[in-house]
DNA sequence: ACCTGAACACCGTTCAAGT
DNA sequence: ACCTGAACACCGTTCAAGT
């Protein structure tokens, strides 16, 4: 029967929660689905354009959250770090369509935090960067808590003692978002942010 | 003559460099070296652990700045992105780094940050997240910066309006690490940061 | 329109064997 | 101690040719 862009992207998502991002070829993803390598290509470009798509499948669960600026900053985040860490190495593979533009989705998160910067009160010119800095550090954070995570269920499993990188990592992920949300509330508040260079 | 770790860093930031992340493979150096690929294997383990060496080469101009907490990030944070942007790649290559563990310069920088953040009034058990915020955000930044500069580099060079996201990229750097800065400043100041999930 | 087969130009890593 | 040669097990991408 026909191949789909649809197939593509549940055999793909299928490999990368099974086997890791590593796994994750044309050649590897062609032979799941029992068609040639180049059979790929007719559906999508490069598989750069592949894996935008199985980031934005990944990223599906997002929604558009209500509330106050801090409130729709928070749950989008919390629902980024959710959405990744339901996939083995979601962090990684969402990081690099985000950083090669591949992700729609990535996308229109930036729009909508630059949004929610520009009511906190920062000028136009600088919510698109406002709304990056946080998704940089929720993409940063969840790759390190992601790594750390899949590594120990990888090794020994340290019952109730763990370090004090990987411990009440929920708690932690919200301090650095309170980091960000407070230094957008004190540049709402008229404080210059101090030159660097 | 004898092949040394030196000149496989030497000759593998002189690929970067020249030609890009992309050519910088091990069947590349040793050719560039005139040795067999195996050859390089008595001197790294594996191809991360010469990543992580050119990493720590490209960082080897960071020093250790005086100052009050704020302006030593300020001046670590300058002083990474300037390393970052004088090679090929730079911000790529070190982040991969990083994420791997693997560059030593990059765990003493989360170090320094930490103590300025306790200095900030961070509690010791945060002080490390409020480093690697900070990181994340100087790697998220600069490989944005660079690969816009490198594509615009590669095409058409539009010499006088910029788009939005080209233009004044200090400013626009320094504006991000003032809300951090900001952020620790509130933090120190008794604001407890908003729960998240 | 959609796919096969086969090729092109590569990878990282290992390891017996040489000097 | 340090390196070669050769192999192992792969990659992403292209493209004439088939249906």
């Amino acid at each position: 029967m026909q191949l789909h862009k649809r197939d593509l992207v549940d055999a793909a998502t299928a490999i990368l929660d099974n086997f890791g991002i590593a796994d994750l070829t044309m050649r590897r993803l062609a032979r799941e689905l029992s068609v040639s390598p180049g059979a790929l290509y007719w559906h999508f470009a490069n598989k750069q354009e592949l894996l935008g798509a199985v980031s934005d499948r990944i990223l599906e669960p997002l929604g558009d959250p209500p509330g106050d600026w801090q409130d729709r900053i928070t749950n989008t985040c919390c629902a980024l770090r959710d959405a990744l860490l339901s996939h083995t190495d979601g962090s990684e593979l969402v990081s690099a369509s985000f950083a090669a533009g591949q992700s729609r989705t990535m996308a229109d998160l930036v729009g909508r935090l630059a949004t929610a910067a520009r009511d906190a009160g920062v000028a136009e010119s600088d919510a698109e960067l406002a709304a990056r800095t946080v998704i940089y550090y929720v993409l940063g954070f969840t790759a390190d808590e992601q790594s750390r995570l899949q590594w120990d269920a990888a090794g020994a499993t340290l019952p109730e003692e763990q370090s004090v990188l990987t411990s009440e990592p929920s708690r932690r992920f919200a301090f650095g978002l309170g980091l960000l949300i407070g230094g957008l509330t004190v540049h709402s508040a008229g404080v210059v942010p101090p030159a660097a260079t």
